[in-house]
DNA sequence: CCAAAAGTGTTAGGAGTACACCCATGG
DNA sequence: CCATGGGTGTACTCCTAACACTTTTGG
């Protein structure tokens, strides 16, 4: 077929603050200029899709070796008024302490935006959000992936946070750290936290079986 | 990017005889002449991704509305030697009452194959297979979509066989029961089912929330 | 009458959920 | 001394898993 790009489009996430954060570009061309878009690019010959998208992250945000999973390919052929384009899309996180924006990367600055309060966004790229976020809720549940959004070392305390600002409730303290007991895949480290309360116990993430980067990579 | 094509390519799975098979078709041209392959075909302009994916089922099986949901886009730049091409990957169910092969469809034979015993399959069909029964299975534990596999009218007999078939192992017959009677999901026939043993009462299979069709779709 | 699948309950263990108080520190 | 988050155990419910015998039919 004549005319048909495909591109790969990443759903960036990060939790500060208790707070889930989304990178989005606003864009500085038409169609849709002046609205915020997740971040994407071309692909170019000869490169992976996953590489694509580790290439759009690095320049955007600096970081490599982060979570990266694909998510879904969005093919509606209306879905980009310039003709037939095709998206491959993927989300990530990364560790709240490992990012530093790159500016004017893309001649487009890129800033991160709360979750629950996001702009209006161009294309369908707000389908393509909520898709990343309900699957991030469900593999959540399931997986090891919210240590991916921590630094090396954390307390239990913001653990948790990070668990509670992705499922967007509270959890119980008590079975929250039950749970991760039963898992045992922490170890806990001969250090401490001093915030100013009671001193929280550092940890770090011990997985047995490496299962906690990229999911399914054929 | 020039030269970059993107087919869409489907794993029909049916359950037969307490056995999970597989749609395969034999190639008639190069590369990989006379091997085998799943079905699949390159995308028309103003055609989603889906509706492709309909199309081949349709012309391989004579079968509509059937369960589709898209699986895994691969496309590393290797996979296929013509050159870029990247394929969106969707796996069916099909019930065992309703395919009719359509011969001679695409100038190649398609037949069964048991999914516990492949021939060597082209390009990397056997990843994008593999990851197919891994979803199937997944999802057979949380979802109804065993039911697609069933005629309208089926007895719990064979709806565990379907189980057991795509989960390669044996169930319990009564936890299996009493499962499926807490669900509440099956509606019982006042029919029955003479097998040349004790007869089997049918059932209906009766969601109450419209989620046993296509699960995302944007 | 025999082979074959249908049908049917109970018990034990594990996971999830609800729930309240004392502790250590910095200010 | 007080505000703040850290840290801990018990009881109940529900789901899962293990397990065996009787029933009905066709041949």
């Amino acid at each position: 077929m004549e005319n048909l790009r495909v591109t790969v489009d990443i759903v960036i996430f990060t939790v500060t603050n208790g707070s889930i954060q989304v990178l989005l570009v606003k864009r500085g061309v038409p169609p849709f200029e002046g609205q915020y878009a997740i971040p994407g690019g071309f692909i170019r010959e000869d490169e992976s899709l996953e590489n694509v998208a580790l290439r759009e992250l690095y320049e955007e945000t600096g970081v490599r070796n982060v979570f990266l999973e694909q998510l879904y390919t969005f093919g509606d052929p209306k879905r980009d008024p310039r003709g037939r384009v095709i998206t491959v899309a993927y989300y990530a996180l990364i560790a709240s302490d490992k990012y530093s924006l790159v500016a004017g990367a893309d001649a487009a600055e890129a800033h991160w935006y709360a979750a629950n309060d996001l702009p209006p966004l161009a294309f369908d790229h707000r389908s393509i959000f909520d898709y990343a976020l309900e699957r991030l809720r469900n593999k959540l549940e399931y997986t090891t992936v919210g240590f991916q959004l921590l630094p090396e070392k954390f307390s239990l305390g913001e653990l948790q946070a990070v668990y509670e600002a992705i499922l967007g409730r509270r959890l119980d303290k008590r079975n929250f750290r039950r749970k991760l007991a039963l898992l045992g895949i922490l170890k806990p480290l001969r250090e401490w936290q001093r915030t100013g309360h009671k001193p929280a116990q550092l940890f770090r993430f011990a997985a047995r079986h490496g299962n906690q980067e990229v999911d399914f990579d054929p």
